[in-house]
DNA sequence: CTGAAAGCGCTTACAG
DNA sequence: CTGAAAGCGCTTACAG
């Protein structure tokens, strides 16, 4: 590791300059100063101009804490999530930090590491000095998420409680397409290897693709495993191979790609021995041999549409949501027949 | 998409309890129990017990901008990084989060789209309300960067300005392993798929990739490519293969990623009839068939270094940083013999 | 259109 | 050990 010296000189900071700086330069009164800067055209026009001149030519810079004071508008939004080590997340986490930059929004970020305490302590300390909150994946109970809900606004993504907006990607078309894909193969037991117990959208999965399999008269069985990560997958394989399924989906692609190498490690063919579908399609999907049949999630349109609702609860620019957000079954090599090995 | 009903009864927001109140609840004053709460030990047990209990009880939470305002203390950092699409600078921020959250800091992240202007703009916005700033693969220019340092400390990672702290992981160990391992398999001619012209780190990748080669004789050419990504490895492929060369070197895994699927799909044998070295060893780099020999970088590592540096700056904590970070070649598939195939 | 004044929620010398 | 007071950098009624 190299490391550049530090300054040999001590760096003296000055103070940043104010706005009674910027009132003695130029000879008006601070309030004028904070018109000219904060309401333009309120002010007369010749005033506005040769104040904010000044403010330039001394660096000015607001300070937004000392704004927030009395307005109570920080502009600022926090993002909590579960697990940064997850694809989805980081997708989630993108897309809103996306329309906060292109909204001049300063973003607050912090990972609760799959830990219900340290994100309930990290939100309540985070939320006074925002203006609101953006939970992804939260871990909390709907009761802690409702108080939250009552200090400011908050809004949900991949997780659903009674009360608080959330936005959450329609998982239904995604899971049949898959089950129906599944079965015209001629599967007829499928597995679904889950996700943790904590997680609202792992149980909401479930649901769907049990109701799918059973609708379509398929058997079906859940496999819950350890951590929604590739180690997890790789330790479900026994039980997996011992459920007797053709075929299994995944809570997530992390489970699927750590599956799809063990199973191909331990010289199972993929998909004649099992069939795998991932779910959300990350990065890395279509990188493997075989590559991996995935239901797709538009997870950075989800993070977009949570900070658009967000800022629609705070009465700025309530700009609509972009429609329906869906899911939808991108077929690739790791699903095919039984016993085609 | 589902969206859970908004609240029906528009939600009455109190606002938030003051020290005033847990003064008035008590029978101190404001000052009073701003010690009790702030600073533990320095008032009558007994009082400083009270006002704890008090303040718990009516869920004083404390304002942490009120409280920057006469301090000027914020105990935010923010972070920004260039491109939230390369995974290198999601494990900087992660690095970089971890050790924000178990210090109890505030930490502001902010994208800059590899765009100057924005990130010089943003860098600015935020500045006034943080304690420092840490800048992962800054494209600012070197006075740019030392004007924000003036301002408030600063901490590099993946970049060097003389005179400001920076954090980088050694890439000469790592360079040389590679060129040996190609030159020790038969090859005499190499290439550098080279990234971002604005990156530091692609310049200093490229000088000692060439370094390294010149002085064990091999012949050495850069290959400039556009963005460096898949879709840029991708691009590559003619330029590559029209150079001569028979491995090549790649600024980061994603180019390597690209490229490698691209001269797959083109029946080009790898590594028989090309040899690929990605950089930084990326989720995804063992998926792929062939898997990627790739210079490991611990990036994870550098962005705690990067934080806790920051955190020395401040005289807060300044637990040494780990050691050296050191780059290290990881062999996988993707390199062999020329002309194997 | 412009200014004086009060106040946002804290902290911290300064007294007592 | 505790309190009254001033001040951090802004904004915004309220006057003029």
């Amino acid at each position: 590791m190299e490391e550049a010296e530090t300054d040999a000189r001590p760096v003296r900071r000055k103070a940043p300059p104010t706005i009674y700086d910027v009132a003695k330069l130029t000879g008006f009164s601070a309030s004028t100063v904070s018109r000219a800067l904060n309401k333009p055209g309120r002010i007369n026009a010749k005033t506005e101009e040769r104040i904010r001149d000044a403010a330039a030519s001394i660096g000015y810079q607001l300070n937004p804490m000392a704004r927030a004071l009395p307005t109570g508008r920080t502009d600022t939004m926090a993002v909590l999530i579960s697990d940064i080590t997850n694809p989805v997340y980081l997708q989630l986490l993108r897309g809103a930090e996306h329309v906060a930059t292109s909204s001049e929004l300063t973003l607050v970020f912090a990972e609760s590491q799959e830990d219900p305490a340290l994100e309930l302590s990290t939100a309540r300390r985070l939320l006074p000095s925002v203006d609101g909150m953006l939970l992804f994946g939260s871990r909390l109970t709907d009761d802690q998420i409702l108080d939250l809900a009552e200090i400011k606004p908050v809004v949900l993504a991949n997780r659903e409680v009674e009360g608080v907006p959330a936005i959450v990607p329609e998982v239904t078309v995604g899971i049949r397409q898959a089950v129906d894909h599944l079965q015209s193969l001629g599967h007829r037991s499928i597995g679904y290897v889950s996700g943790p117990a904590t997680s609202w959208m792992n149980r909401r999965r479930w649901e769907v693709v049990f109701e799918s399999a059973v609708a379509r008269g398929l058997t079906v069985v859940e496999i819950p495993i350890g951590d929604a990560t590739m180690a997890g997958g790789e330790a479900a394989l026994p039980r997996v191979l011992a459920s007797g399924v053709t075929a299994v989906l995944t809570y997530n692609d992390l489970v699927a790609l750590g599956l799809l190498r063990t199973a191909r490690a331990a010289r199972i063919d993929v998909p004649g021995g099992l069939s795998i579908v991932g779910f959300d399609n990350v990065f890395g999907a279509d990188l493997t041999t075989p590559t991996l049949t995935s239901i797709g999630t538009p997870s950075t349109e989800v993070g977009e549409a949570a900070m658009r609702r967000l800022l629609g609860e705070l009465d700025r620019e309530a700009e609509a949501a972009a429609g329906l957000l869906e899911t939808s079954l991108v077929v690739r090599e790791s699903t095919g027949p039984p016993g085609a090995a």
